[in-house]
DNA sequence: CAGTGGTCTAGACCACACT
DNA sequence: GTGTGGTCTAGACCACTGC
């Protein structure tokens, strides 16, 4: 009888690995948020493979939403800073199906250390530094989401109100120019909660009312976790949107 | 000066004229859940094609969960009756991490006239008949959701509550096999709502507890709506799972 | 015009499932 | 072994962008 090892590394097709070097040269910033990434040509002579394998790869990174590609131009590393990314990760909507212009007002951005939970999410160790942002975000006037923010604060280091502040688009804009951080995925949990006096006064809703409760956890290359957000949205006149496939 | 005309028609590329071929053949029941689809190289022939354009229209239908591959096997027609297709559309888990066991209770299964709000989501007109169910489901004896349900009573005809609660998996595998109707997206509408008598009666909850309000409209092939479902779920011990990309 | 991504082809070979 | 999907290549040509 033969003696067949099991496979230690599973069949690895080429384009997997070029997707393997492309990701590791983005993680390694190589290619910065908004910038194009070489040909296909260039990439396939870089290789040594066809540019069919280099295409396969891009085709995948690109489904991913880490790449963009445009015709006639390019293949461009995905930024939040784009106009239509800009609310990309947000799925609140207004029910009259007109579009939400969210204002920012940040409360407090302090240096804290984590506790168990939050660390375990960032993959910290309980009593790491974190950095805990609390804001509100109003559309008309009206205060719509309440959110409290924890980043470690070996990668953002020297983040400030004033900073916080200082700055008018959506949050991942900011870490990108920053803190040459970009997000690339997020999961979130959500539940239905009741407002104690602390919410029912940032919304200016009644204590007790109804509210959205959304824990989200995002990432950066690598599935590497940088950011907790816990927040909660007054769904009395917009919804959280989902899709399904 | 030259007189150019707006290009009525965009440029179609080959696979996309293939897939509203495949597409057609699906929404004709050509080929049924479950069922495999011919080879690529035949449908390479019958189409006159190359293999290569052919795969590229399946790889797209496979994305959009509406084909399976298996290699080796041949290409599948999705059905909602395989194990791990069973909750496709199910975002609710528990906390804890462990898995749901949802058991059914059908309490009511009535035929009526639709209002004006589930006629337009419906593409039907305010007054046609419709079939509307309410059922409530447990997990360990506890009920987590209580749904309210509604059906064009033209592709549901003759729907009972006798057959539904002789039925003992999910909804969509019922509907597969029952009413030759296969679901391929749906788009939920979340809020946070409170409790009110009959509600809290359903969900074994106090009135004013807090709730996950879910609106959900189901689509068949070629985007036709053929369901809607207002589901309110106990999220005390369980959160709705997303995933944003 | 040159350069980029996008389409399409034809052919060789690999991995996997079934028999 | 045969048939299926999966990978990889090389080359031709199309569509779009910007100089």
């Amino acid at each position: 009888m033969s003696l067949i090892s099991e496979p230690i590394a599973a069949f690895s097709p080429l384009y997997e690995q070029i997707k393997a070097l492309i990701l590791a040269s983005l993680q390694a910033s190589e290619w910065l948020p908004g910038e194009a990434i070489p040909s296909e040509m260039e990439l396939a002579a870089r290789y040594a493979v066809s540019q069919g394998t280099v295409r396969k790869a891009i085709d995948e990174l690109a489904a991913q939403n880490l790449l963009v590609r445009r015709q006639g131009k390019g293949t461009f590393v995905a930024t939040h800073q784009e106009d239509d990314w800009q609310y990309r990760f947000l799925r609140l909507e207004p029910d009259s199906g007109k579009k939400l212009h969210l204002k920012n007002q940040f409360l407090a951005c302090e240096n804290m250390v984590s506790d168990a939970h939050i660390a375990q999410l960032l993959n910290l160790i309980a009593g790491d530094p974190i950095i805990r942002i609390d804001r509100i975000q109003s559309d008309a006037g009206r205060p719509i989401v309440f959110e409290e923010i924890w980043l470690p604060e070996v990668r953002f280091k020297g983040l400030t109100l004033d900073a916080l502040n200082a700055w008018a688009g959506p949050m991942y804009a900011f870490y990108e120019s920053q803190y040459a951080t970009h997000m690339v995925r997020a999961e979130e949990k959500i539940k239905a909660v009741l407002a104690n006096s602390r919410l029912a006064n940032h919304l200016q809703v009644t204590e007790g009312a109804a509210l959205l409760s959304v824990e989200r956890v995002a990432f950066t290359y690598g599935n590497k976790p940088v950011e907790i957000r816990h927040a909660r949205y007054d769904t009395s006149e917009q919804h959280y949107d989902n899709k399904l496939n």
